[in-house]
DNA sequence: GCCCGCCCCGCCAGAAATGGGGAGGACAAA
DNA sequence: TTTGTCCTCCCCATTTCTGGCGGGGCGGGC
C-alpha cells in the first residue's frame, strides 16, 4: 500500500472546507519531500481559487505582474493533455525568462511538474510540484510518483468542484428538445433564417424557441444563451 | 505490482495505430472480466472515433436512433467531473428508459461505469465498462479498480490525442489579448456597446476585434465565434 | 530599418436580431 | 378535467449587428 498517497487522500477526502486545501498541499509537500505544492484553478478572469505553499510575496508578485498571461506553464498545460515537466516547456520568450528569474528569486526550485486537470464547463485547474533537483533525479521522481500525483490532482479538483465557488454544482435549466436544437444550430453559426430552414419551421417559431431558451438560461441575449448552453454542457458544440 | 493494469498499459503505450485501440479494449475487458469496454470520443457531429467491444448491431442502432442525444451517460458525464456509476444517473426520461431496454436487448449488462476525460480544445471522451452484476458486487468492483480505470482512461485518451483523427490536434487559432477580452465580454452577454464600455474603448474598435476574432476562428457570425472560442477552450466563461 | 501584428478611432447603409403583442392545437401529468 | 408545457404561426417598431471604407501609433522580430 502506498502510504504517502493514501494519507494525503484520506485527509483530503475528509476535508470540509476550503481551508483544508492549504493543509493538504503542505501534507503533500512533506510526504513527497518537495519544496512547493500548489493547486490552483484558472478561469477567464484569472484565478478563482488557489492553495499552495508558495510564499505570499510570490503569489502577490505573480498577480501584480500579470504573469498568468505569459506563464509557459499555464500556456503549455492548457494546450496539452499530459502533465508537463517544466524543463520541456518553451522558455524562449523574453517575458517568460524574466518571470523565471523572478520566480527563482522568490524561492522556487529549478524543477517543476504540473498536471492539468479539466472539469465540466471549461473548468481548468493545475496541480504543481516544484523543487530543487538535478534533471536526472527529477526524471526519476516523476517516473516514480507520476501516477500518484495524477490521482492527487484529480482528488484535489474533485474536492474543489464539490464546494467550489458559487453554484458550480447547480443543475443547468432543462430546455425542450426544440430549444436545444435551436441552440445547437446557432452554436454552429447558422442565422435564424438558416436555422429555421434546417429545423423546417418558420423563422418566427424559431424565435420563440430562442426567446424561451434565453429566458430559461437567464441569458441577456442570444449569444449569451448559446454561451451558457455550451458552458453548462447542455449542448455540445 | 498491479499486473492487470500494467499489461494493459504497456500494450497501449506501444500501440502505433488506431486499430490497436480495439485490441486494447478487448484486453481490458478480459483482464477485468467485464462484458464490455469502450473508449469513445464525442464531438460536434456525434462520434468521431470509438473503439470497443459493443456489437456492431448496437453501435449501428445507437447511431441510427440518435441515442447520443438522449443518453443519460453522455449527459451525466458531460456535467460531472467524477466517473459515474450508471445506477446513479437519471433514467426517468421515457426516451432514456427505452434506450436502456434496447441496450439490454443488444447484449449490454445491467451495470456500467463511465469515466469522462477532457482534453484541450474542449475535447471530451468517455471510457466505459459494462457488465452484468448485482449492485453490491459492482460497487466493490468500482471500489477496487476505480483508480486503475482512471489511469487507463487517461492513457487511452493520451494515445487517441497523439495520433487522433485529422486536425483535431491542430492548435486553436491564437487570438490577441483584446480579441479574447472581447470574446469573453460577449460570452458574458454584454452587447457591443456594453462590452466597449467595459473595455474602455470605442464601440468601433471593439467591432474590429470581434471581426478579427471571427475571421481567425473561421466563424460565420459573432455567436458562432463565441461558441467556437468557448468550445475550443480559448476562453472560459 | 522595414514589415507585421496589435491597438485605437471614424463614417455609412443595409441586413439581421430583438422585444413586445397575439393565437390555436397536441399531449401528458395532476 | 384542468393545468401545464410544448409546438406552431403571425405582426409591429426599434435596436443592434454586419461589412465595407478610411485613418494613425507602437512594439517586436527578421
Amino acid at each position: 500500500m502506498n502510504s504517502k498517497l493514501e494519507t494525503s487522500l484520506t485527509f483530503l477526502q475528509a476535508a470540509s472546507s476550503l481551508e483544508a486545501f492549504q493543509t493538504a498541499t503542505e501534507r503533500v509537500r512533506d510526504h513527497y519531500r518537495v519544496r512547493h505544492v500548489v493547486y490552483h484553478w484558472v478561469n477567464a478572469e484569472g484565478e478563482r481559487f488557489g492553495a499552495g505553499t508558495y510564499s505570499g510575496a510570490w503569489v502577490d508578485r505573480y498577480v501584480e505582474r500579470d504573469y498568468l498571461r505569459m506563464d509557459p506553464v499555464i500556456f503549455g498545460c492548457f494546450q496539452r493533455f499530459t502533465p508537463v515537466n517544466w524543463k520541456d516547456l518553451d522558455w524562449s520568450a523574453k517575458a517568460a525568462r524574466e518571470m523565471w528569474r523572478d520566480a527563482r528569486a522568490h524561492g522556487l526550485g529549478n524543477q517543476g511538474y504540473t498536471i492539468p486537470v479539466r472539469g465540466p464547463s471549461g473548468q481548468f485547474a493545475l496541480f504543481t510540484l516544484n523543487t530543487e533537483a538535478d534533471d536526472d533525479a527529477w526524471e526519476d521522481f516523476i517516473e516514480t510518483n507520476g501516477r500518484d500525483l495524477m490521482i492527487l490532482a484529480h482528488e484535489f479538483n474533485r474536492k474543489a468542484l464539490e464546494f467550489g465557488p458559487g453554484g458550480e454544482n447547480a443543475t443547468p435549466p432543462a430546455l425542450s428538445p426544440r430549444e436545444l436544437a435551436a441552440m445547437r444550430c446557432l452554436a454552429r453559426g447558422l442565422s435564424r433564417a438558416q436555422a429555421a430552414a434546417e429545423l423546417a419551421i418558420s423563422e418566427h417559431t424559431l424565435r420563440v424557441y430562442i426567446e424561451s431558451a434565453r429566458h430559461k438560461l437567464g441569458a441577456l441575449n442570444t449569444t449569451h444563451a448559446v454561451a451558457r448552453a455550451l458552458s453548462t454542457g447542455i449542448i455540445i458544440v
